[in-house]
DNA sequence: CCGGTATACTTAGCGTTGCAAAATAAATCG
DNA sequence: CGATTTATTTTGCAACGCTAAGTATACCGG
């Protein structure tokens, strides 16, 4: 623990990074059960979640194609996902007039409306979380948040992966 | 951003439990990703290395049941991922003299093994991550890291869930 | 000791992810 | 126009993850 102050310069300690590694796969793995579970009273999964989220994030609509870049996923998950999204109606799937390879994906009002609840009830369960720091501490939080997440999206070389 | 400093007293503000969560979010997918490249290399899934280090953690061996309750699975799921684990001789399985309707699992030296070249591998790609932040922030990170689990892990009730 | 209940796993069955490879269909290039 | 690229979908396969049902063993009251 303490050796963390003598690893000079900047040089990272192998036990630190071990630990490190440990915590964040904990994070991962329990972070990932609490997401699965307010989400499953909406009937929706994580990764049919976070594409809501991402298309969403880019304007309500965008190509599967991109969306499965932003998503980093292979085209054909993103078809299965898309699929079931469309089979309960919270998104639209329409060709591009313009390039009718392409298939645009369009969130319904409905699709945005679960979306909204899912954020919501999600909210209100992390407030409880978030009200073990103080002010200050979850400033820090979010900026070391903030930064490493650049870190890992330019470690994987997305050029320019609109985040989320 | 700066709202945050004004949420009075300890309340949470709702824009910085959206941002939070969708950082969060995108934490755990980013992550998981990463998680999986490194892994899938060595043969191993996410949820195999993850029993592996529980099993290691707990001393190299225990009954089938409290892996299941450490990793927070059901046993069916756990037994598939045993199954898995013990055909690639990473685990072996054997029944308790005491208590024959118990399962112990064992790990292998050649488990042992794997797991410690994932980890290895693991250190040597993470330690470019953390290289990013000085020696004081990384300690903060971590002070955070194992904050935020102990919240996490008081939230979801477990009783004495030793950790991993 | 016996029947009934509880416990520890495994099986069976189902749906979602996730990937690779092949198939389609539309655009584009020479 | 034929050949090649590009955007998606289809197919096939494996791993999760859950519930419900089955199996074997332990334990408990009488």
């Amino acid at each position: 623990m303490l050796a963390t102050a003598f690893s000079g310069a900047n040089g990272v300690d192998d036990l630190d990074v071990a630990r490190f590694e440990e915590m964040i796969a904990l994070l991962v793995w329990r972070q990932r059960r609490r997401f699965a579970q307010t989400l499953s009273a909406l009937g929706l999964t994580m990764p049919q979640f976070l594409t809501l989220m991402v298309i969403q994030a880019h304007g309500g609509s965008l190509p599967i194609g991109s969306l499965a870049e932003a998503t980093e996923q292979c085209s054909a998950t993103m078809t299965g996902i898309v699929d079931r999204l469309a089979s309960t109606g919270l998104v639209r799937r329409q060709r591009d007039p313009n390039d009718r390879r392409s298939v645009r994906v369009t969130l319904t009002a409905e699709g945005e409306a679960l979306l909204e609840r899912a954020r919501a009830e999600r909210v209100e369960r992390t407030r409880q979380l978030l009200a073990h720091f103080t002010p200050e501490e979850r400033a820090d939080i979010m900026r070391y948040l903030e930064r490493y997440l650049n870190v890992l999206a330019e470690e994987s070389e997305e050029p320019t992966s609109a985040a989320i």
